[in-house]
DNA sequence: GCGTAATTTTGTAATGATTTCAAATCTATA
DNA sequence: TATAGATTTGAAATCATTACAAAATTACGC
């Protein structure tokens, strides 16, 4: 039986001192799999943590990448989001919704072997299943 | 015997309006192979057009890009680079001496078959072949 | 060619995400 | 409990990008 690691456990393996400000930040995004943005996570967090600085969560999020606790995704440029899900795997953005899919991956991407590749990030843009019918109802394909 | 077509042309396929400002900066992004942010392009095509204003350079590059005659590469945060290759490929940067390189994909991504794909962006990152073995050296591996 | 409308360019100002920084606060430990 | 070190905070700075309105250029009818 595997006990599954608290987030401050999680933290301190990660060599990061867990602060409440930190295990906040890393618990929303571990526990959200919404991809959230810097200030979605700023705006859930402060109804219980009214004296939380934007700062920190920026602070916390560079940390947490750094030490490969979650993922940054640069899906939409402008606007970073985050992921608890650091297994390898595609994103998807649907350009109607804006809703961010995630994709796995069935095969690694052949590389050229002389690079030594630490990081891939796979994005994808189009319609999603959803947006993707409507836009078939509203022009009559 | 398929003839290249002209900048101009190229321009005019895509209904826009070739005017001096937008072909040097077509010209400068399908020509260099470096993938350059704004300001690149914008410093290198300023001794030639000295009024050159860098709004235009913004302005062009993003019709470019929505009218597919270049592609916008989000592969560092917070600085925007653009390739005159369309057909896809992925990148990979080196993030020891910062080069960016076109990788040759040789599987299409498998994607769900619900979802309408229209772009896909693969970014690598990672140590180049060149920085790979300066830092075997360097440690003594 | 000339005048007018439409388009494009320009440069400045605004925006907005992110970073910097120093003071205030908190935490660990002696 | 005192103190040093780490963390948090909030305001100010930074920097890429966008908005905008005036100036310049271009297209086109007369």
């Amino acid at each position: 039986m595997i006990k599954k690691a608290s987030t401050p456990e999680i933290l301190t393996q990660a060599g990061i001192r867990p602060s409440i400000q930190r295990i906040a930040v890393t618990d929303y995004v571990l526990s959200h799999h919404t991809h959230p943005t810097v200030d979605e996570i700023y705006r859930d967090l402060t109804p219980e943590y009214p004296t939380l600085s934007r700062t920190t969560v920026y602070n916390t999020l560079k940390r947490l990448v750094e030490a490969k606790v979650i993922a940054q995704i640069d899906i939409e440029s402008g606007n970073t989001r985050f992921d608890g899900t650091t297994t390898p795997h595609a994103h998807f953005m649907c350009t109607e919704c804006g809703n961010i899919l995630d994709i796995r991956l069935t095969e690694p991407l052949k590389m050229p072997a002389d690079l030594l590749v630490t990081y891939t990030q796979v994005l994808t843009y189009g319609y999603c299943a959803d947006c993707a019918t409507k836009m078939k109802t509203d022009v009559q394909l």
